[in-house]
DNA sequence: ATTCACTTTGAAAGCGCTATCATCCGCTAT
DNA sequence: ATAGCGGATGATAGCGCTTTCAAAGTGAAT
C-alpha cells in the first residue's frame, strides 16, 4: 500500500486519519492508491496500535421483542457519527449468557458498554467494574449502579397500570407475565403489591410461562384466566405482545373490548395504535434510554473521564390511555 | 499475566487455547492467574497475530421486521458453537449504507460474510469478492451470485399469492406495498404479472409507500384501496406487518374478514396463526436459510476453502392458508 | 547570510498476542 | 553408556498499524 503511493506508511496512515497534516499532493496519491487497492485499513492492527477502538459495546436480552429495536437504532443514531461502532450481542435472557457477552465484548477492548437492565452477576458486574470503561445500565433503576444508570421503576408502573384499571372501576384484574424477564417481574411485584393495598385478590388472575412471549402466549394465558376466573373484567400483561393475544382471544370469544374486557399492554409498540380497538400500554421512553447512554458515553470519552453530574436518570412512564380500556360503568350499562 | 503463573507468555497462549499442550502443573497456575486477574484475551492482538478472528459479518436491513430476528437467531445457533462471533450490521434498506457496512465489517478481517438480498452495489460486490473469503447472499435468488447463494424467487411467490387468490374466486386483488425493499418490489412484480397474465386490472388496486412498513402503514394503504376500489374483495401485502393493518381496518369498518375481503399477508410471522381470524401468509424459510449459510460456512472454511457442490438454493415457499382467506363463494352466499 | 519557527515527511519502536523454531528434559532402544 | 525420540517449554520474530521523535525543507525575521 505505501509503496502503491510511493510514500511511507505513517504517511498514508496520516493521510486517511489526520488528511491536514499532509500536503495536497501526497493526499491526492494515496487517496489514488486506496482507490485502486481497495484498501481497507485493518480495524485489528490500528486499534492494537491506537488502543483506540471506536467500539462501544452493547447487550441486549432479545432482539424479537420490538423494544430493543427502537433502543438499539437510538444508541446508533447517536454514536455513529460521532465515529463509533456499536456492536451489539443478544444475551437471550440468561444472566449466564450476558456474563459470556460481557467477556466476548471485553475481548474486543470497547471503549465503552451499555448493558440493559441492572441484574448482571456479581462476575459481570466485576468484569465491568475492571473494563476501565464507561458502563451505562439502562431500561431499569437501582441503587447501586455499576456507573451510570437510566431507566424507571418497573415496580411503580406495574403498580400504576393497577391503579388506571382500578380508578376505571375495576377490581377482578388479572395479570399475564413472562417469568425469565426481571423488569416483568418487577412489574408482577408491582402489580401485586397494589392489588394487595387496595385490597383486591390476585387469586386465579395471574398467569404465566417461563417462555419468550409472543402473541399466541397471550391468547393461552389469558384463556386460562377465563377458565380460573371467568368474571374478569381487565387484563394487565407484561407486554405488548401478550396484550395482542388477549385482544384476539376475546376477539375470539366475542368478548367485547373494552365493554368486556380491558386490557393494558406495556412498552406502547406501534400496533397499539392501529389495533381495533387500539391498545391502552404504559409507554416508556425506550429511545430517550438509548439516546442518553450514548450521548454520556461520548461526553465522557470526549471530556476526559469526568462523569455527568446526574449518573442516575429516572425516565419513568406514561400510561396511553386507548380504547382497549374504559369505566367499568360502560360495561354494566350494556348488562354484562 | 506470564508474570503472575511464573511462566512464559507463550504458555498462558497454549494454557488457554490448546491445553492439551501444557502440563496439568502449568495449566492449574495459569487457570489460576486468569481468575486471580480476571483476564481476558485481547482479541485484536491475538486476532493480529494469528490472521484468524473468528468473526462471522452479517447484514440485515433491519431489525425491527421480525423476519430478521429469526434469521439472526438461526446463523447465530449454528456459528458460536463452531466458535464464530456474529457481527450483524443494519443497512436500514439503503445499498449505500450498506456498502459503509460492508466496508466497516471487512476491517474486522471476517472469515465469511452474510449478506441478505442480492442487490448489492457493484462496489460492495466487488469489495466482497475482494475480500477473499466465502461470502452467502440469502432470501432472494440470483443467476449471477458472488458466491453463494440461498433464497428463494419473490416475484414467483408474489405471483403465486394472486394465483391462489384467484383460485378462491377472487378478481378484484389489491396489493399494498412498502418501496425501498428490493425484495417486497420483486414480489410486486410477480403481483403484478400474474394479474395480467389472468386479464385482471390492477388500477386502483396497488397501494405503496416509500417508509418502513408498520401496521398503522397497513390501514392506510387498504383504506386508500378501498376508497379507490370500494368492491375489493381480496388484499394481499408484501409483509404481515400491512397485512395486520389492513385485518385491524376491516374490523374498524365492519367489514367481515374473510367473507368481505380475503387477506393474504407475507412471511408468516408469529402473530398469523394468533389473530382473529388468522392469517393466511406466505412462509419463507428464513431459519433454514439462515442455517444453511452459516453451515456452508463452516464447512468451507473446516475444509480448506472448497465450495459445497450446491453454490444455490432455491428454498422456495409455501402459502399458509389459514382463515384470513376463503373462497369467494363465501362471500356470495353471505350477500356481500 | 544566519537564525528561528513552523510545516511536512520519515525512521524506529512497540501495541499484545501467536507461529515457528530451538532447546531441554526424561525416556527407550541399541 | 550413548544415540535417538517425543513431549513440554521458551526465545524470537512479526502481524499491520500508530505513536513518538528526529530530520529535512520552507520562509520570515534578524
Amino acid at each position: 500500500m505505501a509503496l502503491a503511493a510511493g510514500v511511507s506508511p505513517v504517511t498514508v496512515s496520516r493521510a486517511i486519519r489526520q488528511p491536514d497534516m499532509v500536503s495536497e499532493v501526497l493526499r491526492q496519491r494515496v487517496a489514488e492508491a486506496v482507490a485502486e487497492l481497495s484498501y481497507i485499513p485493518n480495524h485489528l492492527a490500528s486499534a492494537l496500535a491506537s488502543t483506540r477502538t471506536n467500539i462501544v459495546g452493547a447487550i441486549v436480552p432479545s432482539l424479537t421483542n420490538g423494544v430493543f429495536d427502537d433502543y438499539v437504532l437510538a444508541i446508533e443514531e447517536v454514536l455513529q457519527p460521532a465515529g463509533f461502532q456499536l456492536l451489539v450481542l443478544n444475551m437471550h435472557y440468561s444472566e449466564l449468557e450476558e456474563e459470556r457477552a460481557i467477556q466476548t465484548l471485553l475481548g474486543y477492548h470497547p471503549e465503552a458498554m451499555i448493558v440493559a437492565g441492572v441484574d448482571q452477576t456479581e462476575r459481570s458486574r466485576q468484569l465491568l467494574r475492571l473494563a476501565g470503561v464507561p458502563v451505562v445500565q439502562t431500561m431499569d433503576v437501582t441503587d447501586d449502579p455499576i456507573d451510570l444508570n437510566i431507566g424507571l421503576d418497573h415496580g411503580d408502573a406495574g403498580a400504576a397500570a393497577v391503579s388506571y384499571l382500578h380508578e376505571l372501576g375495576h377490581s377482578k384484574i388479572a395479570h399475564l407475565t413472562a417469568r425469565g424477564d426481571p423488569r416483568a417481574r418487577r412489574r408482577h411485584a408491582g402489580y401485586l403489591r397494589q392489588m394487595r393495598s387496595l385490597g383486591l385478590p390476585t387469586t386465579g388472575l395471574v398467569q404465566s410461562l417461563p417462555r419468550i412471549s409472543n402473541t399466541e402466549m397471550g391468547r393461552e394465558l389469558f384463556s386460562k384466566v377465563l377458565s380460573d376466573t371467568p368474571d374478569v373484567t381487565a387484563v394487565f400483561t407484561c407486554n405488548d405482545d401478550l396484550a395482542l393475544g388477549t385482544l384476539f382471544e376475546c376477539q375470539r370469544r366475542a368478548l367485547r373490548v373494552p365493554e368486556d374486557i380491558a386490557i393494558v399492554g406495556f412498552n406502547d409498540l406501534d400496533f397499539c395504535v392501529s389495533s381495533m380497538p387500539p391498545l391502552t400500554s404504559v409507554s416508556t421512553g425506550r429511545q430517550q434510554m438509548g439516546r442518553w447512554a450514548a450521548q454520556s458515553i461520548i461526553e465522557i470519552i470526549r471530556g476526559s473521564g469526568e462523569r455527568p453530574e446526574q449518573r442516575r436518570v429516572d425516565v419513568g412512564f406514561t400510561i396511553m390511555a386507548r380504547g382497549s380500556s374504559a369505566p367499568r360503568t360502560a360495561a354494566l350499562r350494556t348488562g354484562t
